[in-house]
DNA sequence: CATGATTGTTAGCCAAGGCTAAACTGTTTG
DNA sequence: CAAACAGTTTAGCCTTGGCTAACAATCATG
């Protein structure tokens, strides 16, 4: 019943790089980002039905699927939860509509995901890879350094 | 309820913000993004688990939860899982540890987050608000934009 | 050294977000 | 106008990652 522990022990605080956050502060982090991973597939679907209707005028659940590389039954459930959070409205075999609530969203998300995207090219970031940054990231940044990122990208582009 | 629709319609590309981008590549970016998610929640256990070994000297089960503001029964399944993967090493009731491979994922991740860190502290984040946000962004960082961010912190601290 | 406190595990529940297969609707066209 | 096809929905399954409650092991200590 020994321990074993590698005593690899003692490690000086000074050799081992950034000490750990205080527990509080660390259980923070965690908790912020478990609760952005419940809005974040809300978001985009509600950002890609913006989008879809403001470049084609209507979103059908077919376009929605093969954007999102997703089944379409899965896309179906996605559309009722929508409907029951108030985000969209939606008429069975009908194209879908934004509620105000739904169009405030994409409204907001899409200038989030732009402010991104337009940092990360002003960094010097590759488009292509620049786009797909930006959809993981636009869900993680905060006000303040989503602030900051249009600050840079104006000084940059003056 | 029935104003639908805002004729907001015919929207001429130019006025209506960037163009959708061309579907295959849209597809691969919600793809990336939902490969990140798979992984993203494995290195931050993994991560902070060799933190816990460099900080402490060992990685209770305890100390993982409320790090991590999870209950002990969540962090002990997702140890079988981490073991599954040949991440760690576990006798029940005792310290874990990482496997070589699991040493190597901490170590890679430990390296992205402080490089996302210190980059948004070099941009001017608030140190708290930085924490946070690297905590979120770091699964979604590509290898291209990461070396983008290291460039540029250590032009900023020259 | 017994016992209570702390720590860890197991069982069983739930919601989210995927999938396929099958049923249904709407549209196009022969 | 009927049949075929494209689009949509439903049913039912799976995995992940949470939770609580009950039980088990370990550890401190009176």
């Amino acid at each position: 019943m020994s321990d074993h522990q590698q005593q690899r022990t003692s490690s000086p605080p000074s050799l081992s790089g950034d000490a750990l956050p205080p527990l509080e502060q660390h259980a923070r982090q965690y908790e912020t980002v478990r609760n952005a991973h419940e809005t974040e597939l809300i978001e985009d679907y509600v950002e890609l039905i913006g989008d879809l209707l403001r470049h084609r005028g209507e979103a059908r659940a077919a376009d929605i699927a093969s954007r999102m590389a997703v089944s379409q039954a899965t896309v179906s459930k996605m559309i009722r939860r929508l409907n029951d959070l108030g985000l969209v409205t939606s008429k069975p075999y009908r194209s879908l509509f934004l509620t105000e609530e739904g169009q405030k969203m994409a409204e907001t998300s899409r200038a989030r995901h732009n402010v991104v995207l337009h940092f990360l090219r002003a960094l010097g970031v590759n488009d292509s890879t620049a786009r797909i940054d930006a959809e993981g990231m636009e869900h993680h940044v905060s006000d303040e350094t989503l602030a900051i990122m249009q600050r840079f990208t104006e000084q940059q582009n003056s």
